[in-house]
DNA sequence: CAGGATCCCTTCCGATACTG
DNA sequence: CAGTATCGGAAGGGATCCTG
């Protein structure tokens, strides 16, 4: 249960499921989409989200080699709950960063 | 938005936000409900949702003092997307650990 | 093009001890 | 009871270089 939401959690596999939620993107592609990842965290994020079976590989043995990754039919069952609760983020982030300055106030004196 | 999400994907806080979801917690009360959480996560973690307007804290000036902690209205919002993430969580983690077990397979060759 | 390997710095977090 | 303070190991993650 926990391990399964520490990968929702993780920011990247987030930011990476909705970006593959479109279309199947190309490894520089997902880089370019995505802008600040590293190239070492995209690779071990895909890695993780491959291993759990949310997102598929595919290798096009041209020169130079071609890999897409596409969401498989389990990924694109998280899309709905996932974005339910970016939903909730949208609507909330006002009241949220409203909640974070008083704090901040309160504890700055 | 990603730092929203941050707090939604720590461990600790969805475990603590469910745990407050059925009713008022005292610290201790929490640090049982909560097995494997230390007191120095559960302080930081209660900062952090406080700060965020999804908790409150009230101290009650007895000796020695008792504090309890209970969700906000903005707290209790979040439950609703939350548990649709749960659920998609408990639907398809036999699914993923399936996936985990024939991934890890295939690596080990 | 896609990614593995290495270095290294930063942050996380548990254990422990102390306080109002 | 409900914290705070400090230390030290473990893990996260960026930068860089190398390869099929």
């Amino acid at each position: 249960m926990r391990d399964v939401l520490d990968r929702v959690g993780d920011k990247w596999s987030t930011l990476l499921l909705s970006v593959l939620a479109t279309r199947p993107h190309r490894f520089s592609a997902l880089l370019r989409a995505v802008p600040d990842i590293s190239k070492r965290m995209l690779t071990q994020t895909l890695r993780d989200l491959e291993r759990d079976g949310l997102v598929e590989r595919e290798v096009f043995p041209t020169k130079p080699p071609a890999v897409e990754y596409r969401l498989t039919a389990l990924g694109a069952t998280i899309l709905e709950p996932l974005g339910g609760l970016m939903a909730w983020a949208d609507r909330s982030h006002a009241a949220i960063r409203a909640a974070r300055a008083r704090f901040d106030a309160l504890s700055g004196l």
